[in-house]
DNA sequence: CCGGTTGTTCAGCG
DNA sequence: GCGCTGAACAACCG
């Protein structure tokens, strides 16, 4: 479920709720159900892996963590985290992170962060990376302030695809492989955007789970890494290690 | 049936 | 105040 083009299909999948007011709220979040009662939805909007829903004066922001999931117009059998239902369906959470917020969102979030943003800006990700020369490549891509959205799948397959080893580090990268980098996080997160909705993802994962290296039919590397210390597969042989 | 994980925050410690 | 570690959360797949 996590990563940003998941939220992108979630944001796509709830349109028909959007200008509609919540009828009522209920789940067994902390938060104050009160405050949502007989609000209008103005939008969805997402930053990354966060799923924003917009009232008037109030922002209710999801966050699904490793586990979180949701569905819309019919229920699972576990507890609800929260639902929202609407005169004509309902939205329910899972096992995820629920929090309100009355600020404006365009004073919280950098659209221009977000990877799968419209307005995301390549050269404000340069001017970061630039800022943190000693970061591994790998923890570098799972920073979400430089690319909110992108996760340890898209992490994996961006290295693989740009044959970067994970370990190396961001000052030490060429300027094009630099450059690369950047291009191919968004890209390859359209790419998952576009498995994802097939529900073909999986089978166009080239490294992420996999214990050969399609590119050289050698066994690839499966190692813990960096300051985030995730699962990272990469291939000793055709990633460079700068 | 247990182990592992598409993620993040926070407490505790040195 | 800092970085680091581990816990907590809690669902589903293989």
């Amino acid at each position: 479920m996590p990563e940003g083009p998941s939220i992108v299909i979630l944001r796509e999948e709830v349109q028909s709720f959007k200008g509609k007011k919540i009828i009522s709220v209920s789940g067994n979040s902390k938060i104050d159900y009160e405050q949502l009662q007989n609000k209008t939805i103005i939008d969805f909007k997402s930053w990354g892996k966060h799923f924003l829903v917009c009232c008037k004066g109030i922002t209710l922001r999801v966050h699904f963590m490793l586990f979180g999931s949701y569905r819309i117009n019919e229920k699972k059998e576990a507890p609800a985290r929260l639902s929202l239902q609407f005169k004509n369906g309902e939205i329910n959470f899972y096992a995820c992170s629920i929090k309100i917020f009355t600020e404006d969102p365009n004073e919280i979030y950098d659209w221009s962060a977000d990877v799968m943003s419209d307005t995301w800006n390549a050269s404000k990700a340069k001017k970061k990376l630039k800022e943190v020369p000693d970061t591994l490549v790998a923890d570098a891509l799972l920073d979400q302030h430089i690319f909110s959205g992108v996760g340890n799948i898209i992490k994996n397959e961006v290295l693989w695809r740009i044959k970067v080893h994970p370990k190396t580090k961001v000052g030490e990268l060429p300027t094009k492989k630099l450059n690369e980098l950047i291009k191919e996080a968004r890209n390859y997160s359209f790419d998952f955007l576009k498995w994802k909705k097939a529900y073909v993802l999986k089978k166009h994962w080239c490294i992420h789970t996999k214990k050969v290296c399609p590119r050289c039919n050698i066994p690839a590397d499966k190692e813990y890494v960096g300051k985030t210390n995730r699962r990272t597969f990469f291939c000793d042989n055709c990633q460079v290690l700068y």
